[in-house]
DNA sequence: ACCGTGAATGCAAATCGTTTGCAATTAGCC
DNA sequence: GGCTAATTGCAAACGATTTGCATTCACGGT
């Protein structure tokens, strides 16, 4: 039914594509948990390690060979593969789900710096302190601490 | 913003609602937009000002006298709120907006603390170190910078 | 290579939060 | 009281996401 090759050899590794998963660890995590590698897990898959911000379903699905598969596979896919932690889901205020391919052994937590006139994104290594992080969980009783923190702004070709 | 530590996290009101806008500042400030003062605005507006965390059009909507006004009509009014800077909206992470009411001359630039399991929330003090911020900011060429940040974890109660 | 079986997919319909068009009401100024 | 623009209810429209179901497929065992 589909049948992804990819004729287009894309091998090129993009700078920051650095030590992203490659198919065969999707493969391998895969068959650790019973699941299969299908064609569009694979194209998804790919789609993801080329790119390199946070893509959302329907870029995925715009992205793919058309035809190659469903939007609700596309999201499906991602459910599993956020579900086997090799991708991470940003949420960047608007009510769409973006998702970027974690490295091994990476979990994922950074945040962005977006452009709010051409949601152009950045990846920034600023976390919030973990001395006040820690701070606010003992003060406040909680446990299993946690945060989300994005940056917005207008970036230099949008001023 | 600053504020004395709370032993257990319940974020500070006084009495009453603190600094927050009374009725007869809403009246004002829609007469000066040449808006109505009607029964919904009040009622929406009462509800807000008693609770003491953000809530979402939903459960605003539930706290009416029932039949006092139509789902839609929550929608608009906060919409309408927000525009005239009345109160501030938040978005959680799950895919609902949630609003709170701002005292006069606030800019409701403040953070939550989020429970995980029961969706408790606490208003949250700190904030991300402006000379970060203002670093991130720079070094990007960025302008008009401002950030979101939540923190999300599990309270006392429900460890 | 071939089978059996559970996993995965396509498709359409269903959900959920939110928005909108439109005709009927209503608040606020004269 | 009357006029008129603002507001509302209602239902339909929306966009993102999910799901039920019958069909198809990947893959470990043979």
């Amino acid at each position: 039914m589909n049948c992804p090759e990819h004729p287009h050899g894309h091998s090129h590794h993009a700078a920051g594509a650095g030590g992203r998963a490659a198919l065969p660890e999707l493969a391998d995590q895969l068959r650790r948990k019973a699941r299969k590698l299908t064609g569009a897990r694979q194209a998804i898959f790919e789609i993801l390690r080329r790119q390199l911000h946070p893509l959302s379903n329907k870029e995925i699905f715009a992205e793919l060979p058309k035809g190659d598969c469903d939007l609700a596979t596309v999201y499906r896919s991602l459910h599993l593969l956020e579900e086997m932690r090799m991708v991470k889901r940003f949420d960047l205020g608007d009510g769409i789900a973006r998702y970027e391919l974690l490295a091994e052994g990476d979990d994922g937590h950074h945040h962005h710096l977006v452009c709010t006139r051409c949601t152009a994104v950045i990846e920034i290594e600023e976390c919030f302190p973990r001395e006040l992080e820690q701070n606010i969980a003992t003060r406040n009783g909680f446990t299993a601490i946690t945060h989300k923190l994005e940056f917005f702004g207008i970036c230099p070709r949008c001023q």
